[in-house]
Order: C-alpha cells, then structure tokens, then sequence
DNA sequence: TATGAATGAGCGTTCATTCAT
DNA sequence: TATGAATGAACGCTCATTCAT
C-alpha cells in the first residue's frame, strides 16, 4: 500500500506523496493517535524528509485539510452554474459534494470527523470551508424567496404575502442544519456503502427542498434528466 | 474549576465525580488527547484511585458515554408522548433533545465528536443509542403518513394517491439526514450560544416539515403556545 | 483457594494464613513480581491488616523465608542420628531432605529460586540455612574418614596411607557440590513428578557415595531396607 | 562503570553494548527488578534507543539470554573432543564451562539464578542450553560404561557381571544431580572468590567420578598434566 | 481486630522532533 | 535531496504503603 520507493524525486511530487500517505493515517486514526513515523512509511521516505518539507505535525495536518478542503470547495463551486434556478443550483451542488465526498472518503473523514476534533488552528481552517459553504446555501435560499414565486394555494390560508418571512436570524440556522445534513449524509453514504450519490443527494433535496409534511402529503421533488 | 479537594468521600460519589470531570476533558481534547492526570486533577484527586474506580482510560470512557447516553435518551424518552400526533412527538422531541443537549454541551461533544472517532468498544456504545433515535424517527415518518392526510390540493398535480410512496430504503436515508440535521444544530447552538433550544428546535421542525421549497412559498410551522 | 473468609481470628493464626498465602504468591510470582493486593486476597484479609502483622512486603519475606528455612532444617534434623554411621546418616538427610521439599513444593521454590535472587535482606536468610546444612555434610565429610577403613585394593595403586588426604579448602568445594546437587535434584523431582524421595535420594547417594567410575566399575550403594 | 559516552555509533555496536550492560542489571537486580532506565543508562544512551533496537524489556532479555547461552555453549563444545576418553571429555567440559562462567560471572547470574525464574518465553530459551548440557553428560556417562571395564575387585563384593547396571531412568537423575553440581559450584566459585577453574573442576571431577566413598577410602581422580 | 479510601513514586513504552552527515 | 542515530517529555498503568475510622 505504501508508495513505491523512488528516490530523488522532485519536491513539489514528494510533498505530494506525503499529503496522501497523511490522509489516509490522519483518517483512520485521528490526529493524535496517528504518528509522524507511520506516516512517513507509508510515504516511503524518512521522517526527517517530512519534517524538512512539511515542517511539524501541526503544519502537516494544516496542509492536509487546505488541499482537502480546497479540492471539495473547487468541486462544488464548478458545479453550480449561477444562471441556473435556485433549485437546480442547490441539487448540482449537492450532487457534486456526495459525489466528491464518496470519491474521497478518507479526505472527508479527516475534515468531517477529525480536524473538528482539536484546538485553534485546525478548527479555523475547516471554519472556513464551511463558511463558505454556509455561505453559498444562504445565498441560495434568498435567491430561492426571490425566484420562486406562488405559494400553496392552501397554505396556512395566509395568502402570498408571507413569503420572504424568513427572519435573517433563521436563515443561519436553516443553512447549518441543511449543511450538518449533508455532512452526516456524506459519512453514512461512506460507510453504508451501496448508495449513489445521486440517490444521496435526491433523499436530501426531497426532506429539505419538499419537508416531511410535504413528502408524506405526497409531493416530491425530481432530479433533471442527468 | 477543578473540584474542591474534599477527603474521604463515599465510592460513589467519587466515582461520578471522576465521570463529570472526564465529560470534561474529554470534551475538550478529545480521548487520545486526553490525558488520565488531568482527569485526576480536575476530579480532585490522585490518578491510582482513578484506575481503582475505572479500570482504564478505555473503560473510563465507556462509562462517560454509558452515562451521558443514557441520560439523553432518557430525556427525549420522557418527553414525547405517544397518543399525539405525529408532527407533535417531532417537536417533543427535538425540544428535549436541544434542550439537554444545551444544558450538558460537553457531553454532546463526547458523544458527537468523539465517541464515534474511535474503535468498536466506542462506536457500538453511540451506535444503540443513535439506533434508538434513528428508529423513533422512522416510526414518526410513517406514522405521519398515516395520521396526516389530505395533500396539497394543488401539489405537482397528481392528486392523494402518491402519499405513503416512501421507499423502505428512501426512509433510512430521511431518517439520517434528520438525525443529522438535528446533531449539527445542537453543536452549532451550543457554538455559537444566544439561541436558545426553542428556536432551534423551531428551524429544523420548519426545515425538515415543511421543507425549503414550502418555507420560500410562504408555508411554516408554529410550535404550540407552551 | 484462598482462605475462607473468616472473621475475628486470633492473631497467631491470621499471621500463619498471610504467610501460607504469601508463599505461594511468592513461589508462583517472585519477590518483585508478587504484590501485596495478590497476598492479602488470596489470605482473605484485607491489605493494611497485613501491614500491621508483617509491617512490610521485606519484612513478610524475611518471615517466609524463616518459617520454611526453619521447618526444612527441623525435618532434617529430626532425622539424623548422630550414633549412626556416615553413610547411613547421609542418607537419613537426603531422605528427609527430599521428602520434605516434595511436600513444600512451594516453600522449596521461594528458599531455592527466589530468596537468593534478591539484597542482603533475604540472601543472609538463605545462607544461614546453607550454613548449616554445608556444616553437616562438611561434619559427615570428616566422620566418614574416621569411620570407614579400608581403600579400595586397586585404586590408582598408592595404598591406604593417602585417605583423609581431603585438603581442608577441598572439603568445602565437596559439601558445596552435594548441597548443589541436592537443591538442584529437588527442583528438578518436583517439576518432573513421578519421581519419590526414595529414588531422588537413591540417585544422588550413588552418585556421591560411590561416584560415576565405581557406578560404571559396577559398585553401588544400597538404600537401607526401610 | 557506565560506558562512555561516545555518540552516533553505528547500530551493531551500540546493541551490544546495551546488551552488556543488560547483563550487568540483570544480573544484578534480577528481571522484574531491573529497570530500563537503569540499563538505557549504564549503556550510556536513552531509553527510547533501547526500546528502538530490542524492541521490548522481555525482547531485550531474550536477546541476552540467546546471546550468553551461546557463548557458554560455545566455549564448551569447542573444549571437548570426540576422540578422547570419557572421562578427559568430562574433565574438558567442566574445565571449559568453569572458565567460561568465572570469565563471565554475571551472564551466568543471569542463566542461572534470574532466567529460569520467568514463565516460558525465557525458560524456553534456558531450558535448550541445559538439554544440550545434559545430553551431553548423558552420552559420557554411557560411553563410560563402555570404554571402562574392570571393576573394583573388592566392591561389595559382587563380581564384574553387575557393570552397566544403569536404568535408563536413573541415568537422567544422575545428569541432572551432575549439572545441578556443576551449576552450583560455578555460582559458589564465583562469589567465594580466590578458586581458580582448575581447583572446581578438580573437586566436582573427584567428588562426581571418584565418590565420597571412594575419597574417604584413600582413591583420587587426577588432572591431566597440562 | 479490621478495613474502605487514598496517594507518591516509579515503570514500560511511545512520540514529535533534531543532529550530523 | 535524503537519512541513520538519538533524545526530552509525556502517557497509561501499577505498587507498596498509609490514613481515618
């Protein structure tokens, strides 16, 4: 499992090594059970390469979780294409993290489970991807109230005037909870195994986009076409 | 912070002392960080007798999550009763579960960060007790199915007969994402204070009832008056 | 096996339990393996109230060693007849010696293997008991010359002038190689089993007493008939 | 005493000098009591280099005890010959393994007083050394019987048939009352001081060949010249 | 006579990190 | 560019021993 053992390879290929042999030790044992030397074997170099490269076991684990992260909020971000409507926007972007997640299951077990884990300056990191994240489902629920239009016809009987009630206060808490659901989806799709992710990403758009009440009165949403 | 050094106590005692003081810390650093002699400080007394109470650190942190499991469970059990409707045993619930997960944050953090971080003594210990949730969820999906009836009268056109069409295998993934929603939130209300578990419990009651598409088209959910 | 729990002894025989308890935690473990906790469960008593009749694991040691250093030499003694002839009280020796040590395995264990193995404390224990031992058979050594007569007709040819020839110095050699020879054939009867006293005895008495080249030449000692 | 402390050697050295310094704290202390720290010391480097070449405290007093046992075995094989008679083959071996353990006085503490003290991976190790040992004297033993022939005219009087006389089962007592002599004598020869190799041979040879009986009688067994 | 409660000190082991080449 | 040699500091755990009753 171990990289083959080449010698005298060009830095930037060998840091490269390191950061894969680091996910994987960092995912399945945590950061502080995983070891300098089991990382650097799996490497295939010496520790003090690593060290001379990635300078401490803190900065290693930093530079693990800004490429990961990097790479998960690149694969979202191409995904969603801002001409499209709010609901399409929502259900490419949700397709595009299960399927990056699934991909990538070690790198989301570190950002997911781990790096939350431990003090200051991982948590920042990750802080920020999520900030983003947050962010960007925000920003889609404005531009949802904006978009869509017409109300139930039933409704609470209320009429179309209580639209865009959504206090800016909520919105917060309703992007955490669509981004805390898709986080424990990522890592129950991982480990269930057997899931696609578009059926991942279909379960979630239908409880978050349509609600319970909705699911069981019988609406539902529908994925496009492919 | 660390418990005033009393003398003499009864074993019992001491021994939920010990308990409280590892909710802490392993809170705080997580069980590999973690370490036995700060346990021992903050419980107010020497590491052996730790040893004689608990046994080891892995023993010490089963019973952490036995205990603090145990005590949430309870907490939602007792609140939810099973001749109300559906959409009133989600609020009871989830108003129980935020609210105690509120009041014990360091527990919650144990329990949701940390315990399934680590190796099967651990992750069997958090498995039954989200197993249990999971489960009361699911039942409260089909329940609802039953007891709710008439659809939206307009919906995507399809008239009452597509109610109860949740695939077995869909509801899994619902009941996960719920579940999950529902962990994020209470870590992020813990983080991020000033909300309380009433508000809390509101959004993910209108996020995963009635859904983003219906809150954007003006329909919500209103908790009862008390 | 360990004692039943009785309460409210008299001193005398609690402190007897503790030191059989403590001999075979001894035996089995060694001295800096043994622990006090092992002793005083298997004693049935708890730890402090072996502290207040022993005072310390040394001190207990140092009482185990007495006791069965002291019970061994007893046997012995009781066996040997001073109005006897050489051989013959050699052989009484041997028997009780053997004897004795196949009944106190344990005992035998910690005064052979353990005592010695551990600081001035214990070793003086031991070697007064070598002492001892050493002396009779030096003694038996010096009234076999007195006792016995004629040499052997051929020998190496240089007639009966040469006996008690044994250089003083030399004497202690011999006695240290039978008491070698003894200490390590009773370990060895012990762990191999099936082998009695009677025969242990019989073996060294040959070897000794009459020697490998008289063995081979066809000479032999005779155990007395009972 | 300890080592000096010469820094960066390379890796076969340093190992032995841990190795000795083993030795001298097991021999000393005995296993249980031994400490790392104290071997990591007179070994001058620290613990963790240990722990990096033997692995482990048991690992370490594997590798000695391989190492010790070897030796000793060694230096005695390579003083017998084949083709002498039986009894300068015995004189050879003892004179050999009397050298050896007054050379090297606390590798044979270590063989003989502290490692068959400890459960099987080490007595395992010991108990080959000392099969090979008595297989040895074993097949002098037999081979005596052949070589030799008259017996002692006089005797008990009971003519040459009874020669060759040796159960198979008593010749195993024999070895071992001869390699418990020669062990002892070692140890004592050691700790006595002021007896050359020579001296303890000479005894055990006399005391084991020639007999007390045959001593006291005024017959001797005599080194060969040189 | 007897014990539940408690600890200071130490041990085997591991780890992140550096030095010298 | 790359590594073999080496360590300070800490951790999980145990033990002989005492205190208060």
């Amino acid at each position: 499992m171990g990289a083959v053992k080449t010698k005298r390879m060009p830095r930037a290929v060998r840091e490269q090594q390191m950061l894969d042999a680091a996910v994987r030790i960092f995912a399945q044992r945590g950061y502080t059970a995983a070891s300098m030397d089991d990382i650097a074997e799996l490497a295939g170099v010496s520790k003090p390469l690593v060290y001379l490269y990635l300078n401490s076991k803190e900065d290693l684990f930093s530079a693990v979780i800004r490429r990961e992260a990097g790479a998960l909020t690149a694969a979202v971000r191409a995904a969603v294409h801002p001409e499209r409507t709010a609901d399409r926007r929502l259900w490419d972007g949700l397709l595009a993290f299960f399927t990056h997640t699934a991909r990538h299951p070690d790198a989301w077990t570190v950002l997911h489970l781990h790096a939350r884990t431990h003090g200051e300056p991982f948590a920042a990191e990750v802080a920020a991807m999520r900030a983003e994240t947050v962010a960007f489902v925000t920003q889609l629920v404005a531009a949802a109230a904006r978009d869509e239009g017409a109300p139930c016809s039933g409704g609470t009987g209320s009429g179309d005037t209580r639209r865009v009630r959504l206090a800016e206060q909520e919105v917060a808490g309703i992007a955490e909870a669509l981004v805390g659901a898709a986080e424990s989806l990522a890592a129950w799709a991982n480990s269930a195994g057997r899931v696609t992710a578009r059926q991942t990403a279909a379960t979630l758009m239908n409880v978050a986009w349509t609600g319970l009440g909705g699911l069981v009165a019988g609406r539902s949403w529908s994925p496009p076409a492919e």
